[in-house]
DNA sequence: CGAGTGCCGTAACGTACGGTACGGTACCCC
DNA sequence: GGGGTACCGTACCGTACGTTACGGCACTCG
């Protein structure tokens, strides 16, 4: 067998192989060495399962790095009553569901893998990574950012800068000093806080200012 | 010979052994393996040297990356004549040098080899990399900052998340997409530009709007 | 029931690399 | 000049790990 099976190459992975790959996951996680004994070991399959499903120690990890990316996807939030408080509610919710995010030790985990190989190997995990992180939730955020210019609540020419500077005031460092090994403790109250803060100061740079409900200093 | 010489341990480097850790900065930068056979033969030194010298390869490491902080240094931005003007020129400088340190090869280079150690190794390469670069910077923003507000032109109340916003708005997600192989082109012209934009974000955010001098009694 | 298939567990192989040892050379000090 | 020191270049050793191969077991299908 020569020809790694085209089930792990595409997006149909069967039960067992998504096991294999969450396995890859709780090894990533718990810090441990990717060897693919190791793998095989903790998923309790063989080795020449691992190649004949992955190809290689790379397809392995990008296999592992596409699920976990399709396991990511949050629910689109819908539009619904677009007024200044429904914007700065949802831009928090967007900002603390990130921030959930990057700071998991799974996300820590597989962003560090993939800046690993960044540099050297060629089979671009960070490429997957970026696609599914930064790229993905940007899809979902500027269509709000866009709904709440047309109800004349935010002002900006273009989306994209405004959305970097959203993403901007809501991770500030936090993700690459969580990747360095910085203890920064991330309580559900602190990113709660922050989010709200985030969406507030946004909303101070790019509000019309118009509809202006109460409480823009929110640290009463 | 057991001890591995204290003057690399230390910060006393002789011009050698400045330039083998030179060498290990070349070969990160090119995305070349750093093994130790590499870096001595682009070093034109013997491994026991380098043994003798940093101990064994994770010392030869920690050794890079505090000889590149250690050269990062920039002088100190003395504060002057501080009116709202001098403030936003002042943030501004300190953003577009940050963003220029951030995206050169080296530091992603080097960001990278921390972040591939935070995980498993013990030597704390991000330690070292957190204290030289994020930390170091919030030392000298941060009298700045207070400097304003002393002066009437800006209003905080904890210096440390006014300048966390301040980083955010200058770095947005950039350092961790180059981190993962975004080819993000930064010129000259897009670093002055978005320096400048953050500085006015950060002052709208956190100015008082006026410079009135005596305004520190007047808070309603 | 026998052949085929898919998979597990493990042994085996080849190589890369961290670390060590050793010979050779230049320089310093007595 | 002789011994000591510092260093280069290279050969060497042990191990870890990616990859392959093989024996055995369960299951399916004719």
């Amino acid at each position: 067998m020569k020809t790694p099976d085209d089930s792990a190459g595409q997006d149909q992975l069967s039960e067992r192989q998504q096991a294999v790959l969450d396995a890859v996951l709780a090894l990533m996680v718990a810090g441990e060495a990717l060897t693919m004994t190791a793998v095989a070991r903790r998923a309790s399959c063989s080795k020449e399962t691992l190649y004949k499903w992955f190809g290689d120690r790379d397809g392995l990890l990008a296999a592992t790095v596409r699920w976990q990316a399709s396991k990511v996807r949050a629910g689109n939030f819908d539009r619904q009553a677009m007024d200044a408080g429904a914007l700065r509610e949802s831009l928090s919710r967007f900002a603390a569901n990130w921030l959930t995010v990057i700071s998991s030790p799974t996300s820590i985990a597989l962003n560090r893998l993939a800046i690993s190989h960044a540099g050297s190997h060629e089979t671009n995990l960070g490429a997957i990574v970026l696609a599914n992180g930064r790229l993905a939730i940007g899809e979902r955020v500027k269509p709000l950012l866009k709904a709440g210019r047309e109800a004349g609540i935010l002002a900006f020419d273009d989306t994209e800068t405004a959305f970097r500077t959203f993403i901007g005031l809501v991770g500030r460092d936090v993700q690459v000093r969580l990747l360095l090994g910085d203890r920064l403790k991330l309580s559900p109250a602190t990113i709660a806080a922050d989010a709200d803060r985030a969406a507030g100061q946004f909303i101070t740079l790019y509000g019309t200012g118009r509809p202006a409900p109460a409480a823009i200093n929110s640290n009463a």
